[in-house]
DNA sequence: TCATTAAACGCGT
DNA sequence: ACGCGTTTAATGA
């Protein structure tokens, strides 16, 4: 609990079964899939782990295979403000990577993730050779800047029900996040810290939202009915 | 007054 | 043991 993972400890060579998880293999020819698959390592983070942290040197393109991590910094007070999640087949950190900076944001898994690691050299080797490597990175530039401005318009609205909603549908991207599925394994709690709100509202919010019939709340997971209205629609008030 | 929250409860998985 | 749904009491706009 509470570890810093960084991918020295605890790593182990990927299965074939995690390696189908990574979307970008896929893209490679066979000759660059037989080259980098060596390199990709993984490491099982509990919850609470941090995988970076602001300010270390960027070491690893991470992705996640399987699992739940928040990307958030720390404000000047206390509290930590959260930018986004991270579920399965999301990968992240390629502006650090492309820049050399150091990170920019805190990563800690919300529960126990299975995270892989691409290091940056074999990164850049990518970068510089493999068109389908480039296609994935632009493709995920691009719809990475739509969620930061679809984050802006959420954090403007004070309404709980759809903060959670627009929450829900950013999670279930499935360009950015193409390991989802149908059905996201997350708990109230876990959707509660990355919205910032508490449990019982989180709870509340998806019950509106199962009533409207977008989504059906399940054990430990929620299953998207209907992705275009959790994305743009406004819940019909209630009284 | 009204909405939200932490804490705690019982219940189901 | 964990997650869900709910209640209660406290807090703040």
């Amino acid at each position: 609990m509470n570890q810093e993972l960084t991918l020295h400890q605890r790593r182990r060579a990927p299965t074939a079964q995690e390696l189908a998880g990574i979307p970008w293999l896929h893209l490679l020819t066979a000759q660059e899939r037989e080259v980098m698959v060596p390199k990709i390592v993984v490491g099982d983070a509990l919850a609470g782990d941090v995988v970076c942290r602001v300010g270390r040197a960027p070491t690893y393109w991470f992705g996640v295979v399987e699992g739940l991590l928040k990307m958030s910094i720390d404000t000047d007070r206390g509290d930590s403000l959260t930018f986004t999640g991270v579920s399965s087949g999301g990968w992240f950190g390629e502006g650090t990577a492309l820049k050399q900076e150091p990170y920019r944001y805190n990563v800690q898994a919300l529960r126990a993730t299975l995270v892989a690691g691409l290091p940056i050299d074999s990164f850049h080797v990518l970068l510089a050779q493999s068109i389908g490597f480039n296609r994935f990175i632009m493709n995920q530039l691009n719809e990475r800047l739509g969620q930061f401005i679809a984050a802006r318009e959420i954090d403007r609205m004070n309404n709980p029900d759809v903060r959670v909603a627009r929450s829900l549908a950013a999670l279930f991207n499935p360009i950015l996040f193409p390991g989802v599925g149908e059905v996201l394994q997350i708990t109230q709690q876990e959707l509660a810290y990355l919205v910032g709100l508490s449990r019982q509202r989180v709870n509340v919010a998806l019950q509106r939202l199962e009533a409207a019939a977008w989504i059906q709340v399940a054990y430990g997971g929620v299953k998207v009915l209907n992705l275009d209205a959790l994305r743009s629609h406004t819940l019909a008030s209630h009284d």
